[in-house]
This record gives structure tokens, C-alpha cells and sequence, in this order.
DNA sequence: CGGTTGATTGATACACATCAAACCCCGTGG
DNA sequence: CCACGGGGTTTGATGTGTATCAATCAACCG
């Protein structure tokens, strides 16, 4: 189970239409892994609504959330009340990760859409684990994903000038749409310009302004009225500007 | 499942006042981990030095590795080459982490000083989990506690001004090290200026202002000679001025 | 020693934050 | 139907925290 996730060469898919850079397998290898869920382990499931809290920061940690539809953010908040979102979810992505440690949830996960997460004790996980290696490797398999993620937006954060995080930010959610089998020419966000900035360590004008300069350079393209709308040509254009953006500010950087 | 309402009331409560403390039993936690994987799984040890890379991104994923002294650094890289310390890791972390759902590693882990490492193979530590559930609850609460930390990082990286970073990370490394059962208040540091920037995704000289700074309003202190040690007399200190850094930038900040 | 690497400090530049005004969309109620 | 209000977005003018550039200094080492 630990090789070839990355690359899948062996299954033709037979969703057609979907830009080069997503393995055809990831929406097979995701329902398969809700499937296994299913049939291996009590579920409670919760249908959600814009704003629900799936789970806070500070409450006992007792379950642990699986998305089946909808999109989730997850929000940290220091002591004096800075709030940050930290992360984004989608179908198939676990929630509540960060509680298994400390005994409590670090962060509170929040929906942003109507959705439904399913619910499982962890205690009752562990036990899938070890009748069901599968399980194990799918829970393994999510955390580690995770990681690798906050790596990358660690990454991001600290080395891209404004105009490319946000070109990244849209690719970033262009490629884990059309991961789940969903177009992703045109994608609808669900979040303000507020809510963006914040993931992305910036203001909500500064991502207006980012968006408008795509749009201007004909990267992405808003539909007549609605703005949180946008319509997105040639996702390699996105990396394009992101280069673009990034090279004119950081010549070169050595760490030593 | 608590529903809506960004602002429930309750949340303003929970105990924040916690000054860092470290649980009395965090040394012996650690012991106790390493001495469980001794005795649980073929180990390979590994002596490094300093610049030695443990694992590197891109390679095969085959192996975990586990911190049983010195320190380390994990480095993420960009297609284009931008370097990013996106973590720090000591005595009973673990290493290489994100490798398990791609198949092969996503950052480098690079020894800051001679030190050893315990090589346990992925494939043979599943089935020590499964024979053995304490070894299972290690390696959770090795990933959950990187994702929590990760979590942290991120807030800090977008919600405080330099000088409060450059504070929090000097609290980060003392809580590890006393975590570790080392005095915290003469700490040694195995970075560069230029490396803690890079980790704090700030440049060299702001971090060298931001020290100069601390040391002028007495909240750490030089020894003569070496830059890099640092005295912290008051932990405590550390807190207050990263509060005091921060409020001035900051006022309030809402993310509706 | 001189040479090298890292740290400090100052002067200046710039990317982004902040402040402010206008606009758009949409639901509500007269 | 239009008036109204309010949240979200856009755009401009201005301010500032930090980057950049540059010079000097300190520690180490063959």
C-alpha cells in the first residue's frame, strides 16, 4: 500500500475530460475508501449546513469526521482570539486529525456549504485498524496527505509574493475539484475574499486586487454578475502566473 | 455536533491561561516511546552529523525514522528551488512522516548537529501496530501532534509581526528542550540567522533586529562570545513580549 | 595571520496593509 | 413596484513593516 498512489498507471479512466495533472484513479480511490468505511465500522452520519461547527477546539477528542459531501474549513485560534484557517477539505479528507495527540481538538472544523460528514469513534477505529490493515492505510494515508499539504502552504506562504499564492490557492482548489470527478473549468467558491486572505496570510483587498490582475491578464474570468463565480480557461495559465509572479520578486534564494 | 454561530460564548472560556507548561511527565512519555519500539521492531540505528540528510524528498518511502538525539530540520522545495524549513524535530519525533500517502518523501530531514536516528521500516511497523496498539497510539500521536504544530506554525506565520514570531520561536525551542528534561533557560541554538528566517519566512536581518531587540528590553540575553546561545531568565517574558509585539500591529481582528 | 562565514546595524525601497469611497447584488418591506 | 439597508467587492490614496542593499564587525580556522 505504500508505493503508487502518485502514479497509477494501470487503470484507464473512464472520466474523459480531465487535465493531465490528476491521476484518473483519485475519485475511485476516494469512494473506494468511503466504501470500506461503510462496511467496516459504525457511522453516524450528519448532514451540515453553511456555518456548523463539526467539531471545536477545546472539546474532547472522541470522534473522528470523514467528508462525504460539501467543503470544510478549519479554523485555529490563538489565545487572544486570532483567527486563522488553516486548512480546506473536501470529499474524502478526515477532520479532527489534530485532536489524537492532546486528547482535544486543536482546531474547529466548519462547513461551508451544505454537506454531510460522517461521524466515527476513534476507539472503534482503532479496533477497524487492526481487523482491517485497509483502514489502517487509509487513516495513515489521510493524515500523511495532510502533512505534506501544510508543508506546501508553509511553503507558499513564506516564499510567494501575494499575486501567486492566490493563483496557487485556485489551483489548489481547481485540482482537488476535478480530483473528485468534478469539472473544474468552473469552479464556485465558497468563501469570501475575507476568508481567502486569511488562509493565505493577506487582506480581502489585496485578494481582490490579485484576482483582478488575473482577470485583466485573461488567466481567469468572471462570469456577468457574480463574482464569487470563476471561470478558469487553462489551469496551466494558473501556473504560468504564478511563475511569472513569483520570478519577479525572488530572483534566486539560497538557504545557505 | 454543535451547529452555527460563529460566536458561541461558551468558547471564550476554556482554560487559556496555561503559560506553556510542561506536563512533569513529558521526559519519561518520550522514554517510554522509544524503549516501546526497541522492544517492539527491528531498528536500524543511524549516527548523523551535522548537514546529513536522514531522508530526502522524491525518494522511495520506505523507511520512518525516529529522532533518539540531536535536532533536525525538515526542508520543502518548490519545482523552481525556493527552500522552506517547514519544521523542527527532536528527541522522539518523527521523521519522514509525509511519505506515506505518496509513496516517496516530501521534504527533506536534515540533521542540525550530530545526533542519532532509528530507522524502523513502514511495512514492519504495521504489523507491530497491529500486534501491539501501543505502538499504534505512538505513531498517531507522533502525526497528530506534527499536524497541530504545523497548525501553529500557520497561525503564527499570518497573524504576528516579526518580532512576535521570532519570541514564539524562541519559547517553541525552550518548551522542547525542558519538554526533553534540558534546562530551557541557556539554550543553544543550532541555526543560523539565515535558517530561522527562512523558518519564521522572514530574512536574516529582521530576525538579528528582532534578537537585538529582546535583548535590549532584557527578555533574552547574550553570553560573551557566541551569538548563538541565548539566555532566557524568564520564560515567562518571552510570552509578554510576543503579546506586546503583536497588540501593537493588531487591534482586533475579525474574520467576518 | 588573512580568509571565510555569520551577525549586526543603518539607509533606502517596495509590497502590502490600512483607510476610505463607491459600487453591486440581493433580500425586505413599505 | 421601488426604496432601503447591508454584506460583499472593487478601486484608489496613503502609510508602514519588512526586504533589500551595503558596510562593518566578530568569531573561527587552517
Amino acid at each position: 500500500m505504500t508505493s503508487a498512489a502518485t502514479f497509477a498507471p494501470t487503470s484507464a479512466s473512464p472520466s474523459a475530460s480531465v487535465p493531465a495533472s490528476v491521476p484518473p484513479s483519485a475519485p475511485q480511490r476516494i469512494a473506494g475508501m468511503l466504501k470500506l468505511l461503510e462496511d467496516s465500522l459504525p457511522i453516524h452520519r450528519h448532514v451540515v449546513h453553511a456555518g456548523d461547527t463539526v467539531c471545536q477546539a477545546g472539546q474532547r477528542f472522541v470522534h473522528l469526521y470523514i467528508v462525504n459531501s460539501g467543503f470544510f474549513k478549519l479554523v485555529n485560534m490563538s489565545e487572544e482570539g486570532r483567527e486563522q484557517v488553516v486548512g480546506l477539505h473536501f470529499r474524502g479528507d478526515w477532520l479532527g486529525l489534530d485532536g489524537i495527540a492532546g486528547g482535544q481538538y486543536g482546531c474547529d472544523a466548519v462547513a461551508m456549504d451544505t454537506g454531510e460528514v460522517w461521524a466515527i469513534r476513534y476507539d472503534a477505529l482503532l479496533q477497524a485498524c487492526i481487523a482491517k490493515p485497509a483502514v489502517l492505510a487509509a487513516l495513515h494515508q489521510a493524515m500523511s496527505r495532510e502533512l505534506a499539504r501544510d508543508h506546501d502552504s508553509m511553503l507558499s506562504l513564506c516564499t510567494l509574493p501575494a499575486d501567486a499564492r492566490v493563483a496557487g490557492f485556485l489551483r489548489y482548489w481547481a485540482d482537488n475539484v476535478s480530483q473528485r470527478g468534478l469539472r473544474a473549468d468552473k469552479i464556485m467558491l465558497r468563501m469570501t475574499r475575507a476568508e481567502i486572505g486569511n488562509y493565505l496570510g493577506m487582506t480581502l483587498e489585496t485578494v481582490s486586487r490579485a484576482l483582478s490582475r488575473m482577470a485583466r491578464s485573461d488567466v481567469i474570468r468572471f462570469p456577468e454578475k457574480c463574482r464569487r463565480d470563476i471561470h478558469i480557461p487553462e489551469v496551466g495559465a494558473l501556473t504560468a502566473f504564478m511563475q511569472r509572479a513569483s520570478a519577479a520578486a525572488a530572483p534566486a534564494s539560497t538557504l545557505h
